[in-house]
RNA sequence: GCCGAAGUGGCGGAAUUGGUAGACGCGCUGGAUUCAAAAUCCAGUGGUAGCAAUACCGUGUGGGUUCGAUUCCCACCUUCGGUACCA
């Protein structure tokens, strides 16, 4: 009887899903398990084969759980709003959710041909209404949400509201807009009720604001950084240059810290801590305000703004963060970003015309544009000067395109002897390089090393280091009102509005007065409207504008024709929709209770599962979805929704598989095609070549090639060898590359086991590595191997030699498993089978709990030999099999061993092991003792050759 | 530039806390079986020298610590990933 894959799979594949096999209950008196494989988005081109490698780990993970005695929750859903389906609607006028529906289809069928055992009965499609009422409903929250620094933590925003109401905002400690105005109680209850909901507005964790973004007047759309290609849009090569849009925004900057200090809670990978870290960017320093010195640009200020200013109230004020407030008596001139609000109103008429002309060659440029000219230094001066708090020195202010207006407060004060950059720009412009640092040559380039300063030429804090000075500069700056201490954090709101289609909708409108208001959360979920055409409005206004029924009844709470939009009952909807990560940033929570319908989820639910166990998925999500989510989370936390305020415990990040593109190489003037080998100095053109064309010895199959690429038929294929030989590269595993390979051809030629064997056979999960089919062979004739050993299956007695086999592969993928070293534990199993086929191992009593170790790793084949040995429940319930070292150490002996007249100690040796191998280790012990600084030791252990332990 | 990961045979990769470097698989070589092939099985396979036993050299480069280093320390080189003037 031959390992027929084929039907053994497709058996239990059917088998699983009637019996509902890995279908998991909201309570078990087993404890918990949660492991989750991040969700895919379901793209038209299918699956590859480097999608399925984080799965099979999770699901081996899980599968292994189960054996260990757990209760496993392992769902699997899709993340199925994004912009390839409305894309692809924009092009053939196919609604999304139709082209989202196709592509689930084919990817259900390709994740079920691989064996996972996920609960499909959780299943969860963030485009799906009855899910993304759910998202609605936390966007709702986090409006009625404000951040509270005393409590450290967001609250309701009726509470605030009570605050207001009885003392104003004095006393209140928000991370609020900056521009929020004060006002007392009295005040606040006389503010028109729109006036109210605009300052609370200010407050919510979401909120209206005008930000910049990237907008192509061309395609009539806002653009992702992604999406820019040298200042163009990446379709179409247009023009894109920065707007202000009002948009909805996340206010995750209320949470910096604690993102932050969460990350020292969980088992996450360090380096995406680190991008984590960095990304959220917290740098400790002082912020401080240098006043304008009035001067000629009295005129000036009376033009701009029209009005007859007193020469008190004229002067501006700068302020600046600085990680080193100890410099702050080097400053030799100051550089605001040229798009610095100050910058016009400060700026002497003899230098405004050069002035304007930078800011508008600084704004033509795009940001990837002066990101990439690092080198380059330029700057204008304003013909203005601010007065120095502590000397009252009057100091040149600068714009200069260094400066960025969107970090800190878009203005520094520069410390030329103390920032390489400030160097650089100071010396570029003549402007004083004042050194303030006890025995330091700054003639060549800056000091920047804070740890060995010593302040010198700073009057009050002449000898005193980085720490005392920094500390007795804040004090002073706050004993004048001239700054205070401060933590500044890189991180920024987060935008999310967007102008697409295919996304969820806001469940707000927008009343006579233009105030947004949101639609009660027990009118949700309020469903996407069609619209005729995907793209923006004639107007510029989003594709929702296309839509003739978007207008909100709030009498009726329907969603009614536009046309009958009257101010009184009848408004205009939120035309934007939510952001690609809006959905995913809680779905691991609705997998608890995925079909609710009156909460999100229920309490019981979530207060059993709790947490994300394992999570398991790309390292691009570093900085977005793993962010985003934990931000959610955490205001979850809050408000009470959800028990943990970190949603997983820990993450692996699989590595990326790639792809081994082939390339031929045609001729740039003539219609030859040359083989690898003989391109030399040529001027070649290399063409990618599908890798479906080419066998294992890189030769390309030319009529193939040429039925591909008719255009390429009247080509001369010049050979080598009567061969034509093809050029490799790795690459991303990508369609327009030609170097994807499918999961489903290799299942078809040697079954799912074999390719989940495989793939974690390829090397360690965590690293990327490159596609080679080459070596598929070596698993699936495991696989053969492992089957031929229960052919004559029997109840005979194990010898100890099977008992040693056994236990030495319990014991290793035991660790291998814990560890993530799926890879090694594939090895083991060839090494366990093979030995166990030498030693024409029969016996039920070793091939049992060999089955149940390898039924996570190739379940099919498992549960067949499963049933083969009588069994008629599945294996993925059967226990994990007992590791017991007696069966390794059975064939050791202690030998008392003494040498050099006094040493005494015992020796654990092998029993077969030979009297040279016993001098051997008796000599390299010796050695060792020296090691041991003449103390002798209790114990030995020695394997031949090879001192393993020293004891005592 | 900065942050992170990593450099081991022809290839993918093993190697517990420092303890026989190259497990396991692929590929290759030879053999068995076969009319032949596929499949299967057996043996060999880091390099150099040698008929051989064996010797020497070998984990990116150069140093160091150690009885002993792929592993620890210092400096450098290379590759990949992330990030972008962060005041």
């Amino acid at each position: 009887m031959n390992y027929n894959f084929r039907k053994i799979e497709d058996k239990w594949q059917k088998y699983w899903a009637k019996n509902e096999t890995f279908k998991a209950e909201n309570q078990s008196e087993k404890p918990k398990f949660y492991a989750l494989s991040m969700f895919p988005y379901p793209s038209g081109a299918g699956l590859h084969v480097g999608h399925p490698l984080g799965y099979i780990a999770c699901d081996i993970y899980a599968r292994y759980k189960r054996h260990k005695g757990y209760n496993v929750l392992h769902p699997m859903g899709y993340d199925s709003f994004g912009l390839p389906a409305e894309q692809y609607a924009i092009q053939t006028g196919q609604h999304p959710a139709i082209t989202t529906d196709t592509n689930i289809k084919r990817y259900r069928e390709q994740l079920d041909q691989l064996g996972f055992s996920f609960d499909w009965s959780r299943e969860v499609r963030t485009s799906d209404p009855k899910y993304y009422k759910w998202t609605q409903w936390v966007f709702i929250q986090l409006f009625h949400s404000w951040y509270n620094n005393r409590t450290d933590k967001a609250e309701s925003i009726d509470t605030l509201v009570s605050v207001f109401e009885k003392q104003g905002n004095v006393k209140v400690d928000a991370t609020c807009d900056d521009d929020t105005p004060m006002f007392t109680a009295e005040e606040w209850k006389g503010y028109s009720s729109t006036k109210q909901q605009n300052i609370l507005l200010k407050y919510r964790l979401t909120y209206l604001a005008d930000a910049e973004v990237n907008w192509c007047p061309a395609l009539g759309t806002v653009l992702a950084n992604d999406e820019i290609v040298n200042g163009v849009s990446e379709r179409g090569g247009h023009p894109v240059i920065r707007k202000k849009m009002t948009q909805w925004m996340m206010r995750i900057t209320a949470y910096a810290q604690r993102l932050l200090d969460g990350l020292n809670t969980i088992d996450w990978p360090q380096p995406l801590k680190d991008s984590q870290t960095n990304w959220i960017g917290r740098s400790e320093g002082a912020s401080a305000t240098f006043d304008v010195l009035p001067n000629s640009n009295v005129e000036v200020l009376k033009k701009t703004e029209g009005e007859d200013i007193s020469r008190t109230s004229m002067s501006h004020k700068i302020e600046v963060f600085t990680t080193r407030p100890d410099t702050i008596f080097g400053v030799s001139f100051m550089t605001l970003a040229p798009e610095h609000e100050l910058v016009q109103k400060i700026t002497t008429p003899e230098q405004r015309a050069e002035v304007e002309a930078y800011v508008e060659a600084t704004a033509k440029r795009s940001e990837r544009d002066r990101m990439a000219d690092v080198k380059t230094i330029s700057g204008v001066f304003t013909g203005a000067y601010a007065e120095h708090p502590f000397t009252k020195e009057p100091i040149p202010i600068w714009i200069g395109d260094y400066v960025l207006a969107s970090y800190g407060t878009g203005a520094v004060m520069a410390v030329p002897c103390g920032d390489q950059r400030d160097y650089d720009f100071a010396k570029h412009f003549k402007i004083d390089i004042p050194n303030i640092f006890e025995g330091v040559d700054i003639s060549k380039e800056a000091f920047a090393d804070k740890v060995n300063t010593i302040v010198a030429n700073s009057d009050f804090l002449n000898g005193l280091n980085y720490r005392e000075a920094t500390r007795k500069v804040i004090d002073e700056l706050e004993k004048m009102g001239h700054g205070k201490g401060k933590i500044n954090y890189r991180l920024r709101d987060a935008v999310f509005s967007r102008q697409r289609y295919w996304g969820e909708p806001f469940p707000v409108y927008y009343n006579a007065e233009g105030v947004p208001q949101i639609i009660d959360e027990e009118h949700l979920p309020l469903e996407l409207p069609e619209v005729e055409k995907y793209l923006p409005t004639e107007t510029g206004e989003p594709p929702l504008g296309n839509a003739t029924h978007w207008a909100w009844n709030t009498n009726t709470y329907e969603v009614v024709a536009n046309s009958l939009i009257d101010n009184k009952t009848i408004f205009p909807l939120e035309m934007n929709t939510m952001p690609g990560w809006a959905g995913s940033s809680q779905y691991f929570n609705r997998y608890m209770d995925p079909h609710n319908d009156k909460t999100i989820y229920s309490p019981e639910a979530i207060n059993y599962w709790q947490d994300v166990d394992l999570y398991i998925g790309g390292s691009e999500h570093a900085t977005g979805h793993l962010l985003y989510s934990r931000f959610w989370q955490k205001f979850l936390f809050d408000r009470g929704i959800a028990p943990k305020e970190e949603f997983a415990k820990k993450l692996i990040n699989q590595g990326m598989i790639t792809g081994t593109s082939a390339f031929v190489y045609k001729d740039l003037t003539s219609n030859k095609i040359y083989s690898k080998g003989l391109i030399d100095n040529k001027d070649v053109n290399p063409i990618h070549a599908d890798v479906s064309l080419i066998n294992s010895s890189d030769e390309l199959d030319i009529e193939g090639f040429k039925k591909w690429r008719p255009d390429l038929a009247e080509a001369e294929f010049i050979l080598e060898e009567g061969k034509y030989v093809v050029g490799r590269e790795i690459e991303k595993m990508s369609k327009s590359k030609y170097n994807v390979v499918n999961p489903d051809q290799i299942c078809e030629e040697y079954g799912a086991d074999s390719l989940r064997l495989y793939e974690m056979f390829l090397g360690p999960l965590e690293q990327s590595k490159p596609w080679n089919t080459a070596g598929i062979t070596g698993v699936h004739g495991f696989l053969k191997k492992l089957w031929k050993l229960y052919l004559n299956i029997g109840d005979s007695e194990p010898t100890p030699e099977n008992l040693k086999t056994l236990h030495k592969t319990i014991k290793k993928v035991e660790e291998d498993i814990e560890n993530f070293s799926f890879n090694t534990s594939v090895s083991t199993f060839m090494i366990c089978v093979n030995e166990l086929t030498a030693q024409k191992c029969t016996c039920k009593a070793i091939l049992k709990p060999l089955a149940v170790l390898v039924s996570s790793y190739a379940p099919h084949i498992a549960e067949e030999l499963w049933e083969l040995m009588g069994h008629t429940e599945s294996i993925a319930n059967a226990n994990f099999p007992e590791f017991d070292a007696t069966h390794l150490v059975e064939r050791t002996k202690e030998y008392p061993i003494s040498f050099n007249g006094r040493m005494r100690f015992k020796m654990q040796l092998p029993a077969d092991m030979g009297k040279a191998d016993i001098e051997a280790a008796v000599m390299a012990h010796e050695q060792t003792t020296k090691y041991l600084e003449g103390r002798t030791p209790k114990k030995v252990i020695v394997v031949p050759g090879r001192i393993v332990n020293i004891v005592g």
